[in-house]
DNA sequence: GCAAAAGTGTTCTCTGTACACCCATGT
DNA sequence: ACATGGGTGTACAGAGAACACTTTTGC
């Protein structure tokens, strides 16, 4: 490979040398419904179009700590599942390369930034509208790991509160997977993988019969 | 994320934007050993390391066509199974980005590239040096996947040429992840995946009894 | 006839899947 | 009493793993 002949600075730089993006797919379950972040450009190129809150890398940044300092400034979440996605190159038709990651986060605990620009909000991954820089890509790839990976991981823990019934367990499995499980066989399973446990306290809402509520033993990655 | 101040390159751009690297793991078996193409570096830094093939991106070239460009730079070869591995920052300590890709080519169609500077050859996986660029790292990583990928897609194929034995496939197999394998289990299993037919043919070498060849059916990726 | 590698089946265990009813509570 | 969602067990099918001997050839 020919290098970049960095020397000649002066010309064409943003031809020679790419820019490098990180992009950030942050993905969470609202009432049995699979969302993703997307933030309203308030700049060109495709000004009022939305797409996933990232930005260009700055040294000496590194990648991960881009992706985790986006993260936390669009949630304010830092302790949540985070991984490397996806290297894409020419999304914005420009050259540049896209360093993608995804997150998971429970909802609740997510408290969205409030700006007067580029305000970030949560949007059904069913039924995207076109997004700026070809992102809708970039968020049927993180859909399609993330449900290759809870078949054989517990990254849902970071879909969910602390503490959380089977029922919502279920719901949120469905949701993402979009498609429905078997009751028995789901619990059994959960049960059996080892990493939830009953913390013995119940949740009594609604009118019927009250739920044990579990925990995820732990609250890190676990791969099957 | 702060947008790097692009305008702004006159100061410090190597500081600013990152490079962009290409690294290539490539990967074969030659006599039942897994190996990797490592290139001799000429230059500094870590002039006269053994390092993974690659280079810096220059625009406009995109990422996958780079890493097709010098798998076939240093093997020939274009039509061989090659996948995006992993994008890792700051391997070389001055924040480089490199997106690494990793390649399975059969050696005996892949001639090395002879030159007298940056000389290409093939090393055992098992008990390499310390590379160039913390690129141990990268190769740990990319035998990681392809054990994981024998598993569940017929990428074995690059590996092997036209027409094969069911032992040498086992042997390759076996290689790879640095394990025996059961050899009714493991006919078993590929017969019934369907991947690979019997051609008729058979290869009689040796003072053996003489066996059959078989091919796989497709020379492209499937996961099963 | 002997050395060398090819070829071949059965059993068991485990996992995934299909499937339907009773229970505890609030209203 | 009834509506609502919680909770439970069994049977079958398919996949993976363990395991040993006979066959065909070259020498």
């Amino acid at each position: 490979m020919a290098a970049a002949r960095q020397g000649s600075q002066a010309t064409l730089p943003a031809v020679q040398v790419p820019a490098v993006a990180v992009l950030v797919v942050i993905l969470t379950v609202v009432e049995d419904v699979l969302k993703v972040l997307l933030v309203r450009r308030s700049a060109e190129p495709f000004r009022d179009y939305w797409s996933l809150p990232g930005g260009l890398l700055a040294l000496p940044e590194p990648l991960d700590a881009a992706a985790v300092r986006k993260l936390e400034e669009e949630t304010g979440l830092a302790d949540v599942y985070l991984e490397q996605l996806y290297t894409f190159c020419n999304l914005d038709g420009r050259g540049s390369v896209a360093v993608t990651y995804f997150a998971l986060v429970h909802h609740q605990r997510a408290k969205l930034a409030r700006r007067t620009d580029w305000q970030p909000a949560w949007f059904p991954v069913a039924g995207l509208p076109a997004l700026a820089f070809q992102n809708n890509l970039v968020i049927d790839y993180a859909v399609q790991r993330l449900r290759a990976k809870l078949d054989y991981s517990n990254v849902a823990y970071s879909l969910l509160p602390e503490e959380f019934t089977l029922s919502q367990l279920q719901r949120a499995y469905e949701a993402i997977l979009a498609r429905p499980l078997d009751k028995r066989n789901f619990r059994k399973r959960m049960l059996s993988l080892g990493i939830i446990a009953a913390t013995g306290r119940r949740a009594g809402e609604g009118r019927h019969r009250p739920d044990q509520l579990y925990a995820f033993r732990e609250r890190r990655p676990i791969i099957f």
